[in-house]
DNA sequence: TTTCTCTGTGGAACCCGTTCCACATTCATC
DNA sequence: GATGAATGTGGAACGGGTTCCACAGAGAAA
């Protein structure tokens, strides 16, 4: 592989020069512009990226850590996160932590190694002092990194007043409450909190379905729901993230019960899987598109040593009515 | 940041005798061993892996381009693949090109820049003829990019056969197909042409839709299903891939007609949204995880340089029955 | 004519880890 | 005592692009 030194003899110029025309800085004659150009072409140049990378300390990789990307909203998170990504040169790098927090502290240390530039995180499984620890530009989505790392999420209490609202508004008297493991310190439980109290002030019974820490695969959330229909909880209506309210409603109608007229679902996260069932799922929408694009926002400008006032950015969500509620 | 040379001035010996500590090769002293700990530890230091990709020319990462993440099928793929490259030691770059052959051209460009060491494409759009100047890593997902480019597929000869007999032994009389561009040169239109040649061999009538060249989105599935309609196209069997089975499923729910007693179905690919849904899908499924650890295996065996005898490798696939068939 | 500025150039030094070679001990073997 | 192998070490050269500095010629201003 021909190198810039090769393409300088070739050309009959000093190394600088080359260097000064690739980058385009600095003086480089029409003349030594042409010899050089001749030359790259005889020789198939091509820059190495390893040696800019080297001599500027970066690589223009951002490294995203979702706990699995087929999970929908991280696959939409991830897709449009890559674009925005894109759109400000930055290249993915993608890693699925999965459980293994062990996947996440080798993410973290690529900072130090040089190999990405910055980090976002929507995994929620190692200890917040790690991330203290690392003075390189993180942004957490949807969680508490401590002080100094921004968080992109958004208004969950929000979230969890609008379900509330419209299971209350649809006449639900007993409300079944999928919610996540407490054990993290995370900005979503308190859509959970948010709900709880809601339902309490109008006086409507829920039943509270804690689920497991960190298991978000299909087959844990369909357990969960044959667990509750074998312990003979009964509802008449439901709040879940999607794939949760989604195998609960389909259980539900394979009991032979009429949704929405007997059972009402609002769903959390409004991922294009709510919209693909039969009926449509009634769900309180998480903008990801534009926790994605704040998130990019967010570490390019870290990257870029800016100061940012915004440590918290907070987006809205909004209750996307589908056809599992009557009102 | 600390480098090798303050490490082995720290340590009072040289960088040559830190390097061969570092990477475990060579003689290193017992003594040398801990005065080099001790300075590294006090130093807080880290090699900088950019120097020592420039030395090797490696970067260990590999590019994985798909059209949008966002699909199921391939963020499934992205899902397993990246677990595959983690266990290789292996980093992830993804591409989601969406329609921008710029993109999928930006990120073969990386292989000659040194930035990743090999690339797994599952995308359609850029001409073959580029991908033949390229003479390094490569390896296809589902498409024939000449001689020398080793292709991972499904035997889709045989799922168009399984979903023909499904819909046949059902009873079906008149199925509607949705096929894919014939456009592009992709070893899945085996599926389309297979299907078509069982159903003529049985004297079962077919209407086939086809769908618009790389255009995978749910407003455009929609479209089509909508467009079937209005045009009062008649049917009694469908067949599809995945999100367009299901939303021309629901549509027909939505229209009164029952599933699977009036109109069957049977989807292609099998993806997680086909559990999904109720009635759940019948499906031919596609061994997606097999498919990312054959790509990764193959990527794994060019880089290493070694010769493969296989430049297909074909995964059988197998139907799934759900409850959009009877029998 | 002198002085200053602008244009243009070559190459050493640098970024930082790796490898290889020359050289020095120590210990066992003959 | 001589020979050889094993152990151990320092540092120059290398990978390839960037930056900066010294230096030179041309044209303009004084």
């Amino acid at each position: 592989m021909a190198s810039i030194r090769d393409v300088a003899k070739r050309a009959g110029v000093g190394v600088g020069t080359v260097s000064r025309f690739l980058n385009d800085s600095g003086y480089v004659s029409e003349e030594a512009r042409a010899k050089i150009e001749d030359a790259m072409k005889k020789l198939d140049y091509t820059p190495n990226e390893l040696a800019r990378n080297l001599y500027h300390k970066k690589t223009g990789i951002i490294a995203v850590l979702v706990p699995n990307v087929s999970n929908p909203f991280f696959s939409e998170f991830v897709d449009y996160a890559e674009a925005e990504l894109y759109r400000f040169g930055f290249k993915m790098m993608l890693c699925n932590t999965r459980k293994e927090s062990n996947a996440e502290l080798e993410y973290l240390d690529m900072l130090r190694r040089h190999i990405v530039d910055g980090v976002i995180t929507g995994v929620h499984s190692l200890d917040v002092k790690e991330y203290k620890k690392i003075k390189k530009p993180i942004v957490a989505l949807d969680r508490y990194l401590g002080e100094d790392i921004p968080v992109v999420a958004v208004n969950h209490k929000e979230g969890g007043r609008l379900a509330a609202e419209t299971l209350i508004e649809n006449g639900c008297r007993k409300v079944l409450h999928f919610r996540g493991a407490t054990a993290v310190e995370s900005p979503y439980h308190e859509r959970h909190y948010e709900f709880e109290r809601v339902m309490r002030q109008h006086r409507i019974q829920t039943v509270c379905y804690e689920l497991q820490w960190n298991r978000l695969d299909s087959g844990y959330y369909r357990e969960a729901v044959e667990d509750v229909f074998l312990r003979g909880i009964e509802f008449d209506g439901v709040f879940g993230v999607d794939r949760l309210a989604i195998e609960c409603m389909n259980e539900t109608i394979r009991r032979h019960r009429k949704v929405p007229r007997e059972v009402k679902f609002v769903s959390y996260d409004g991922t294009y899987i709510t919209e693909m069932v039969e009926p449509k799922m009634t769900a309180v929408v998480q903008p990801i598109e534009g926790l994605a694009r704040e998130s990019v926002r967010l570490i390019h400008r870290l990257i870029g040593g800016r100061v940012y006032k915004d440590k918290q950015v907070i987006l809205d969500v909004e209750l996307r009515k589908g056809n599992t509620t009557i009102i």
